[in-house]
DNA sequence: GTCCAATGGCTCGCAGTCATACCTTTGGAG
DNA sequence: CTCCAAAGGTATGACTGCGAGCCATTGGAC
């Protein structure tokens, strides 16, 4: 019966040492943290994450020795985003389920997301934001377009209000974003994209649901066939 | 910052111990191990759940204290889960932000999978089974159609073919559930709640995705407005 | 120049968790 | 009747993760 497969899965996702790297790559990946600004300090963070202060440090430092952050002691000091990060080593190949279904969830995902966003009356400082973000992902340069990119992404789901579910499509676009890893990025996908991405924002403060779903879920689209056409 | 918020939040929900509990509970409460039947064996639950089998079997004991579940020993025995399942205890008060957190969650989630589940072509053998669920849940005492109910939408979410689309729907089932199981559970709602569930089976089986996720949003839309009247 | 608050760096003992192995019970196969 | 496979029940020793406390460093306030 596959959905005990689905219920039964693993409580942990691993020890709670590789649990907190993965949260704090996410940070870091995903743009929430941009190069050269500061982590929350060992101590808040620890409690934040509800891991040990011991356990997060020994995070931390595999980040360190991993050239993604660099730490500062005394006042004033703390943990840093390097300002050139890493690339992302290839990992493991891809099995084809394990594609569809991330790429499942994150259509189901996002596209919920943008309609919900666009049904919600959001508040001039939430407008701000999305409109930052926009113009940050059409002035990204190629090798930091993955981040600004998510980040916009982010603050769309961010904007339904949910916690839960920003958090869901963070979780699901460390997936995929492994995944498009894999394959180039190349300028007029980037080009196009940027398109979709106004599209998209311009229906969500034009407070238009159904556009917004529509939109955001060709853009999904675009990414997905192409992940699918690289890797099959 | 509040996307910090989203991310930053906390690596573990608790012990090993404590989330090996939530996790039998779900399978329980939300009947895909319906009352009479066996769980997994220990060692292979434990396996597939990632835990060991002292902590499984701890969790197992607190089951059986709580009188879910009895376990019996010899070839063919198992732990069964109990015919009569005890009433779910109040718990906490509900916060105003996390139920609006929880019922937009499931409302991107579940009205996602019915469209994607409608726009796939099912085998035989999953038509059968969203079929009999459906019919299960117009047949449900009051007791049990909470369990039916989750039931039936979880095989919606099954047969969308991704796991963790599944399991995210199971997960936030179970926050609403606990909600839900604060205010009474009244016959006439019940029925319109089987018109629904059947309007959406239709539309899922004959294939038209707009007309499934339009029946499952408005069909979500009642639930989540009673809950909002009993606890604002 | 002195102080001090906030930060990262470090250590130790207790709780929880795990892998492994072995014991006990049960009911069907032969 | 006997045997035995499959299930739950138990015990042991090592490892992980945690809380708490203390140390070391830094740069601004005074």
């Amino acid at each position: 019966m596959p959905l005990q497969d689905a219920l039964f899965r693993p409580v942990r996702a691993g020890n709670a040492f590789e649990e907190t790297v993965e949260r704090l790559m996410q940070a870091i990946r995903l743009g929430v943290v941009p190069p050269g600004e500061r982590l929350p300090a060992e101590r808040e963070l620890a409690t934040r994450l509800g891991v040990s202060r011991v356990t997060l440090r020994e995070a931390i430092r595999s980040l360190q020795d991993a050239g993604y952050v660099e730490s500062r002691r005394g006042r004033y000091g703390g943990t840093f985003v390097n300002t050139t990060l890493p690339a992302a080593s290839p990992g493991r190949p891809i099995a084809t389920p394990e594609l569809l279904d991330a790429l499942t969830l994150r259509a189901v995902l996002e596209a919920g997301a943008a309609e919900c966003a666009a049904s919600r009356s959001l508040g001039p400082a939430e407008r701000r934001n999305l409109g930052a973000r926009l113009t940050e992902c059409s002035c990204a340069s190629l090798d930091e377009y993955r981040r600004k990119d998510s980040r916009l992404h982010l603050a769309i789901a961010e904007s339904t209000g949910s916690a839960s579910l920003t958090a869901a499509i963070a979780d699901v676009r460390m997936r995929v974003n492994e995944l498009l890893d894999r394959i180039p990025l190349l300028p007029p996908n980037l080009a196009h994209s940027n398109d979709q991405h106004e599209r998209i924002v311009t229906h969500i403060l034009a407070g238009d649901p159904e556009a917004a779903r529509r939109a955001m879920a060709e853009h999904l689209d675009g990414t997905a066939s192409l992940l699918r056409g690289f890797l099959s």
